[in-house]
DNA sequence: CTGCATCCTCATGGATACTG
DNA sequence: CAGTATCCATGAGGATGCAG
């Protein structure tokens, strides 16, 4: 069983006429990486902790207030996942009771600004968005 | 059951220190539209069937040979999802066989440029990200 | 306070077969 | 050619309880 034949498509490209911004994808390991961390800030609860950080460093539970709705387990499993990827830092005081501080990396503030940019797209279009939504859902019945 | 007692903080902020590139978020509705749009685009395959797109219009099976790995279920489910949200249109010429040929809104487009920023630090940074995972894996026994 | 372990549900996504 | 229908595996994410 061949899972993946093809190296995949070579100079894949995707850009923007009006500004002229442009992602030249030339082999298969780029898509992968374009995927990867397109999965990372695509899940739930990541862009949430990102954001709650851009600031100033938070504990644990001053996250958890911040961000309504996120379980701890899900907190947890978050940090974890943006730790292991070098976007954020985890410092331990071993107090009693312990005291941890997370904070962005200097790779996950250079992050804040692509993703800003989409964050700003987002705010500006979701009503255009919204609005194709109604439409083909109406359309279907 | 209150599932979603507060409205959320507002006036959160990301910002970039280095490009003075800043997203703020006043409500909750803009939380959830900015989440909204990472979840379209964060998904397996939508990136990668708006970068096919990116240069001009494709038909169903062109789509699905130039992106490897990509099952039937999944383009037309992509396809429907794109169409919906008014990313990406989708034109039936209704002859024998059939030809549906799909492209690119103006919405779809000005995706691009946001997308295309994102793609670009993935490409650039996915090194970074990779060796912090050694690292943080290699840490773990 | 800051987690980890467990259990559960549901959405995503892949494989396969069938259709206009 | 361009789908739809069905079944199934996997993992994301929530609830709860326990621990250092």
């Amino acid at each position: 069983m061949e899972t993946a034949p093809r190296p995949a498509q070579e100079g894949t490209l995707l850009s923007d006429r009006n500004t002229g911004v442009t992602l030249e994808v030339h082999d298969a390991p780029q898509c992968t990486a374009v995927n990867d961390i397109l999965a990372r800030v695509g899940d739930k609860w990541s862009v949430r902790v990102v954001m709650a950080l851009t600031d100033d460093s938070r504990r644990f539970n001053q996250l958890r207030r911040e961000i309504p709705g996120i379980s701890q387990r899900m907190l947890t499993r978050t940090l974890r996942g943006l730790e292991r990827d070098g976007l954020v830092s985890r410092a331990v005081t071993p107090s009693v009771p312990p005291r941890v501080d997370y904070a962005l990396t200097a790779l996950g503030k250079s992050l804040c600004d692509p993703v800003a940019r989409l964050g700003n797209w987002a705010i500006a279009n979701i009503g255009k968005v919204e609005a194709a939504r109604a439409v083909y859902d109406g359309e279907q019945d």
